[in-house]
DNA sequence: ACAGGCTCTGACCGATCGGTCAGCTAATTT
DNA sequence: AAATTAGCTGACCGATCGGTCAGAGCCTGT
């Protein structure tokens, strides 16, 4: 895997990410890269292949977090150390679950999307299971779409320079408090700082 | 302002919101509406004008609301009443929302747009002012991304079906405990019943 | 020195994009 | 009845899209 092949990859993920699939051309990746369109599709056969690329490791990461938590059962502690990874897991991969969540319905006929909705669908179904009240979706839909977005607005929030370890803890408090009304705060702060924040 | 105008629009709107902007083409347009491209061009003269036609509402609704708040101050009962009345916009303009949030960063030529994205940004301001912590920040971010997404994948989510009352009464109690944390749920509870639910 | 990959490029292709224009039809105005 | 207007359409335009292809430059192994 050559430099030119991983640095197109991660510019098509931020660009992907942010003006969408269908507005970002080849021209505009190559230009970014300073290559030309032709050196893209050397690298990657098509555009689909290209997202593909920019997304599979997150694709693949959600699928091992996701297995894993669906074999064991979910005590309360159980459920607050998923929610830790979690975390992790969109803090590393920020951009692709932005693009999962905001383009997913347009992209349905790319495979490798398909894949990432049915993912996202597993998940709201641990999340909030089917005896789950309306509002408890809410909470789920609310909390992954809510913090995909602010992970991805952090400049024009006005906190991007913000230390990751403070981010991460803040978001862990947030949203334990959002998925677990009630019994939140005590049991958030026990586990931020049992994770050595 | 005839039938196909306002028809137009609202697939406009539709089309625009899940598929983006760049990714919607005036032929699909007016394929959906029963019309042809042509059509859509003597209606509206081009596509950025069927766009500021599509979200000139929610724009003017929302510069109205923010008027309002920015005059008089901000007890924690009109901050509370003010979380009411922005769950009605929420509600009415959920499209338009949703566009502002994920595609506001890659439409900043279009100048309705460019209004869109100043109204959050002052939005963003009163919510979390520049006295305010980087958590605080967090909770307005994705109490307000997360609200438009879930709002517009009901679906997906699996509560399609609920009534409007009941989405509206289950959104304020979240927002208020994501945005008020501490004295949320007794507050929140009141202003629930208070308004007729 | 030479042969063979790797990386990269410009020229070119058909399809589709947003947009223009002349003109059709049916309703309305005078 | 004649003229005008609103609503709509297909043909067409230049630009850009994703993608193909032959070949140039370069580095490595023989």
């Amino acid at each position: 895997m050559s430099t030119s092949s991983e640095d197109l990859r991660s510019i098509a993920l931020a660009e992907f990410a942010t003006a969408g699939y269908a507005g970002t051309s080849l021209h505009r990746i190559a230009d970014i890269a300073g290559l030309s369109k032709s050196t893209v599709l050397y690298h990657y056969s098509s555009k689909e292949t290209l997202l593909e690329a920019a997304v599979a490791p997150a694709i693949d990461r959600m699928t091992q977090i996701l297995e894993a938590l669906e074999v064991r059962t979910l005590s309360a502690e159980g459920r607050l150390a998923f929610l830790s990874e979690f975390v992790d897991f969109l803090l590393e991969y920020r951009r692709e679950v932005h693009m999962f969540i905001n383009q997913g319905p347009s992209l349905v006929d790319v495979p490798v999307i398909d894949r990432a909705n049915e993912l996202v669908i597993r998940l709201a179904k641990f999340f909030a299971a089917n005896t789950a009240s309306v509002e408890e979706k809410m909470r789920f839909g609310i909390a992954l779409g809510g913090a995909a977005y602010m992970l991805c607005t952090q400049d024009s929030l006005g906190f991007d320079n913000t230390p990751v370890e403070e981010t991460r803890a803040a978001l862990i408090t947030i949203l334990t408090g959002l998925l677990a009304p009630g019994a939140a705060s005590a049991s958030a702060a026990t586990l931020t700082t049992a994770n050595g924040i």
